[in-house]
DNA sequence: ACACCTTCGTTCGAATTTGAACAACAGGAG
DNA sequence: CTCCTGTTGTTCAAATTCGAACGAAGGTGT
């Protein structure tokens, strides 16, 4: 029988669905990575903020939030806005409500590049993930990893 | 209708598993790092070194092969193992095949080490993403990513 | 108004990662 | 044997990442 003070590990089922979503994040971030690098000039990193600031109403976001929604540290967000601001394609502007605030605002050539890089992504994101799996395995996928996601969220506040 | 030049983007259920994806992945790594780090001395990436030599026979692998076991680039491998074989917690041989091969070799520290960490590491595995998930979302999880993840090793060769 | 604690974004140094270039060797075709 | 092509592991410069420390400002209770 086990002992008290020995961990559970984890079995073959469950050591299979860890090593899967290991090997698969990684694989898929270096592909895509490649893809993004080559096909647009930029970084998947890169390429969310492009995101996430079309999404946003205005297209902009406070640094704060875009950080949150990236999952990156702060100051790993300051390098990369400050790497798009040189390319242009994104700007810096200050908060009305907040004078700390720094507001990073998407500019025209940020969302041509965006629109340009979008249809290559979508693609491999296809090709790669979406269209191997099933319309089930999909739907476990997204409700499952949203649970572990918003787990994870609420440890961090 | 949809254009045929359209790129066909992902339906809201699509999003929303490569979304949960991306961000479950991404905190998960920033989780286990911060508590490997913390509890052991270790990065995830050296810990996966210490776990795969351990499941190897003689608790030995060559460089290539941990490479592409790890999913990580040639370079990246030669300064980590450095980094380790400096820690004590494994050794370089030259292998006897081929005398181009170095084989990366635990030490009995190296095992220690790999003892010491696991247990908490594994539990934290558990309870961030194992004991989050049903039998079968587990289940869906390891069938589908292990697919996901042997096209993926396929397009590489 | 005052102290106090939190939040904001940046800067800094250290650690890590990557791809390209490289030298040395392996393996097979001729 | 001799080319020729592919592999192996390392080195190198460049890019990126992170956490800690920081100055500056918000917000709250008294």
């Amino acid at each position: 029988m086990p002992s008290l003070n020995e961990p559970r590990w984890l079995d073959p089922d469950e050591a299979a669905a860890w090593r899967g979503f290991v090997v698969a994040s990684n694989l898929l971030n270096r592909r895509l990575e490649r893809q993004l690098k080559e096909d647009s000039g930029l970084s998947h990193q890169q390429y969310e903020i492009l995101v996430h600031l079309s999404a946003a109403p205005g297209g902009s976001l406070r640094m704060t939030e875009l950080a949150d929604k990236l999952v990156t540290s702060k100051s790993g967000l300051t390098y990369q806005v400050t790497q798009l601001e040189r390319a242009g394609l994104v700007a810096r502007r200050s908060c009305p409500s907040d004078v700390r605030g720094v507001i990073a605002e998407l500019t025209d050539q940020g969302r041509e590049a965006l629109r340009q890089a979008a249809p290559g992504h979508v693609a491999l994101v296809r090709e790669l993930l979406i269209d191997v799996l099933t319309r089930e395995q999909l739907a476990v996928l997204a409700e499952g990893l949203g649970t572990v996601s918003a787990r994870l969220r609420l440890e961090d506040a």
